[in-house]
DNA sequence: TAAAAAATTATCGAAAAACAATAAATTAAT
DNA sequence: ATTAATTTATTGTTTTTCGATAATTTTTTA
């Protein structure tokens, strides 16, 4: 029962990496990562709109509810 | 340019009032209301992750990223 | 159409969390 | 093995949620 922050696919097929993305979102490489890795309590939606941009997607590729857990 | 949050739609389908969903979700209704009508500007995972499991839905289908505005 | 109910907006304070900056540690790539 | 990239950790600042509450507005109902 939880958010699950999934941003290696969309960076997977926009073959982009950690360090592009977090430069051209405008947050810290060490930001993303725990953005990346399930780390965060919350988003920003200024942060979630400028990942959707970058990564031409949209909130539903990047989030999803997972009932088990 | 923005993140719309969209509850209207999801709640329509479940047939719950802004009234009913604040309770079941275990927030204020003044909370919700901020939310639904677009002042937040960041949702902790662990509210979006109580509307998901309440609407019974997914992320994608409360949050949408908008290229104009 | 008047009264009641529901929803929205506003304000305050407190707790939570993002985020930058930085450095250290780990992992991946060359 | 070296280098580069990523992750983890720490500290301090700023932002924002969120509860509580009240006032206002909108909607529903009698």
């Amino acid at each position: 029962m939880a958010i699950i922050v999934n941003l290696d696919v969309m960076m997977a097929k926009r073959k982009i990496s950690a360090g592009e993305l977090s430069d051209a979102v405008g947050i810290t490489p060490a930001n993303l990562s725990i953005l990346k890795n399930n780390k965060a309590k919350a988003v920003r939606f200024s942060t979630l709109c400028r990942l959707c941009e970058v990564l031409d997607c949209q909130p539903g590729d990047i989030l999803e509810y997972r009932k088990e857990d």
